[in-house]
DNA sequence: GCGACAG
DNA sequence: ATCTTGTCGC
């Protein structure tokens, strides 16, 4: 159903240059403009970090029903490294996905995408692979500046680096923690942003994440 | 040389 | 990511 994945790198400098040939295949435009369905995406790991668990949610946009899932269990691909961590997640999510029978409208990331020193995060790579629109929304900044957020849900402020605008720091619920939205493949940050908020309704953290995480968590237990 | 550093 | 409950600070 989606892209399958080739020879993996396995040094850093082999990584770089797979990210510098998928970066070209971004593509920068508004997105879906209401999808329908909408995918979380996540990972955990066991104590001993050898294992880990993927899982890949599909909810309706609407309702936030509940329309596949679809886990896999595995190793991580490569070692943490900043700026190099979708190499270690990647095959697992790709699995994942190769085994939903609902094709999501959107990719939902754990993570950033174009929030990233290279322009090509997690969620930038895996848009490019399965040609799905996709962002990342990420707990904690990787790269860039900003100015302090509003209080308000819905407040934000341009996470900037080298003078350009790479991602939002959204406030997703009053006086709480803000998240950091980026573009990945096919969505603009506005798009991102906008699916962000309606799915956060409640929480900090889209319904989507929400979901995967609660689903791989218990795969390793 | 010293921090910073998605998950 | 994960180890981990109560506790510190506003």
């Amino acid at each position: 159903m989606l892209t399958a994945v080739q020879p993996w790198p396995r040094t850093e400098e082999e990584a770089l240059a797979e990210q510098d040939r998928l970066r070209a295949r971004v593509v920068t435009e508004p997105g879906p403009a209401s999808p329908a369905t909408v995918a979380g995406l996540d990972v955990a790991y066991d104590d001993s970090g050898d294992r880990l668990g993927a899982a890949v949610v599909v909810l309706d946009a609407t309702d936030l029903s509940v329309r596949d899932t679809a886990v896999i269990k595995g190793r991580p691909a490569f070692p943490y490294v900043p700026g190099l961590f979708a190499f270690r997640e990647v095959p697992a999510l790709m699995a994942a996905l190769e085994k939903l029978t609902v094709r999501p409208d959107v990719l939902i990331c754990d993570g950033h995408g174009l929030a990233h020193p290279r322009r090509f995060g997690l969620a930038s790579h895996l848009g490019v692979l399965t040609d799905l629109p996709s962002f990342g929304v990420g707990k904690t900044r990787l790269i860039g500046e900003w100015e302090p957020v509003g209080e308000a849900r819905g407040s934000r402020s341009a996470l900037v680096d080298a003078g350009e605008t790479i991602g939002a720091v959204l406030r997703t619920q009053d006086g709480v923690k803000p998240v950091f939205v980026s573009a990945g493949h096919r969505i603009d940050l506005d798009g991102a942003c906008a699916l962000t908020l309606r799915l956060a309704r409640r929480f900090r953290l889209p319904e989507t994440t929400r979901a995967a995480d609660r689903i791989c968590r218990d795969l390793l237990r």
